[in-house]
DNA sequence: AGTGTGACACTGG
DNA sequence: TCCAGTGCCACAC
């Protein structure tokens, strides 16, 4: 990773970087960029990455597994949209089995 | 350069 | 996923 690269290009890196049908924390994300405090500048980089198709920002939740982030996509239901077709199971905008599916940068980066 | 802002995370009650 | 309050960081103006 270039170092000169801006804290939203990495953590938009990141979230590319995420497999299909999983989905991690902006607290993970953040960890992983080494500010664990700035969770809630991951969510301005995805904010930010919006207008991006290519980083998938839908799988990117607060660490309850909460999509709280959905109000920003276009549509109401987007966000959840995406993620169920990815198979994942959403209720009440809260993932279901989110310990199955979560996938930490910080793990599954290193482990390599 | 200081202030405001926010798609979070943690702690105390 | 207790709820409410507080701290934190990086970025825009």
């Amino acid at each position: 990773m270039s170092s000169d690269a801006n804290f939203f290009e990495k953590a938009q890196a990141v979230a590319r970087l995420i497999p299909f049908g999983r989905v991690t924390s902006y607290g993970a994300i953040a960890k992983y960029l080494g500010s664990a405090q700035a969770a809630r500048t991951v969510g301005w980089a995805m904010k930010a990455s919006s207008s991006d198709d290519t980083v998938p920002a839908h799988r990117v939740v607060n660490k309850k597994g909460l999509l709280t982030g959905k109000h920003h996509f276009q549509g109401t239901n987007l966000m959840q949209q995406l993620l169920e077709n990815e198979g994942i199971i959403i209720v009440d905008n809260q993932i279901q089995n989110l310990e199955k599916i979560f996938w930490d940068p910080t793990i599954e980066l290193m482990r390599k």
